[in-house]
DNA sequence: CCCTTTTATAGTCGTGATGACTATTAAAGG
DNA sequence: CCTTTAATAGTCATCACGACTATAAAAGGG
């Protein structure tokens, strides 16, 4: 249904049906930074859970969609000039009556993966935005955390069956950048050689960078650079490490 | 954010922000029925769209969260006593400006998979409800297609990782009828001493009904009987067999 | 009653993916 | 120069899976 038809309903329906409700968009912006996954949080200046960190997000407008307001929103949190090429994606919707103290408000998360990570710019508003490490970043706000959490596992997945992983990468990138994405985001290390072995047999995932470039610099023998091939899904999949047994 | 702070914006942002949504649930009600997969429908009697056939929904009321209507809609529109069993998951929430002309309606989509089909009740209301095979269901009204396509695509992709398939079979069932879950939805036979292969090498998919029973009565050899089992994920999964060099 | 049809179930075989390794190469840093 | 570090190249055994063949146990038709 869209607008349900009326009446249809008991007495009383059609007092209900437009219940005005507030539509916002949560994001969830996640990036790495030295190593740790990072989420970009901004600090509340008002109550309810004023001096607490919340997701960014705002009010979708009378003449957006979610996913445009999520992305406008992006824009002015990250403070980036250009958020087109970003990965964002609709994850869940969080309607419980009692979410926010004040208001009934039904809430449209999104995610969105960002290759690096520059500070967020203040934007001139009372409330602060950071990039917090995604360990230390509870609690926060409302029911951010599962929000969050659920981003967080959603994200897991998807590096499972989809090519995501390059959203986290910048446009050129090595294969051990590519692994410490899987390593951080599923919190354990995987082997280097069959990582490197599954991705490269894996037709489409990355492709090398044409001349052969490599990137110098490091500790050890230079990496070899790739970008993110055309591919957007993962066939066969990479599992990760299966502890056997494990209940459900 | 759930109601996001002002005055943060430009002007005239609060003047926008209060603007009121409605907030539906649409479901996606799929089933399957001799052998092939059926999706429960209501006949519009009004515009837009009159004597087009819809997905079922509804508003969500100001004391319900959308997964609260959505399955009370469910109970409501199936005629069925008790839905507390049936699977019924959140799938994606609809927003687009224009997608009921009439009103600016929010919708958050569910998909509910039922083992048996019995005929939906009339209900008293002028509007008929129907289970019509997935394939000859289109054109919907408003964007319903698009919702229905994407619960269809869900669902099967959710075969793959997921025990979802004994969502589709009543209590008891027998391999084959399992497998026909699988080929129905994927729209491909499975070969099947493979399938059952998989399916008894994965611990707590299903497990035999206690004193072995059998189903009698079909035309070849008596098959035996099944129920779901404890778990909720397949490690790993059952992969639709993949025709190669698909693009993308 | 037999014989065909139908479906469930049991098993085989080869290939490819994968986990667990070892070895080699090429840089930086003392 | 030698150690450290990380990338890359390979090996090997195991396992999962696709493609089969074979057998078992029912119904149905002559």
């Amino acid at each position: 249904m869209s607008a349900p038809e009326e009446p249809r309903g008991p007495a009383g329906y059609d007092k209900y049906a437009y219940e005005p409700f507030a539509v916002t968009v949560d994001l969830a912006v996640l990036t790495l930074r030295a190593g740790a996954l990072h989420v970009l949080l901004v600090e509340r200046g008002q109550e309810p859970y004023a001096g607490h960190w919340a997701l960014p997000g705002g009010f979708v407008l009378p003449d957006e969609s979610a996913e445009t307001a999520a992305r406008r929103e992006l824009a002015e949190e990250t403070g980036l000039a250009d958020v087109t090429g970003l990965h964002l994606e609709q994850s869940r919707t969080y309607s419980e009556p009692g979410r926010d103290p004040r208001m009934r408000v039904v809430s449209v998360a999104f995610t969105a993966l960002l290759p690096d990570a520059p500070e967020p710019r203040g934007g001139g508003d009372a409330v602060q935005a950071r990039w917090l490490p995604y360990d230390s970043s509870r609690p926060l706000a409302f029911d951010h955390d599962r929000i969050l959490a659920d981003a967080h596992e959603r994200v897991g997945a998807q590096l499972e069956s989809t090519c995501l992983a390059t959203a986290f990468c910048p446009p050129e990138f090595t294969l051990g950048e590519l692994q410490q994405v899987y390593e951080t985001v599923w919190g354990l290390a995987l082997d280097r050689p069959n990582f490197r072995r599954k991705v490269l047999a894996t037709p489409g995932f990355v492709e090398p960078v044409p001349g052969g470039a490599r990137l110098t610099g490091g500790r050890g023998k230079p990496a070899a650079l790739y970008r993110a091939g055309p591919a957007t899904a993962l066939h066969p999949p990479l599992l990760r490490p299966t502890r056997e047994g494990r209940p459900t």
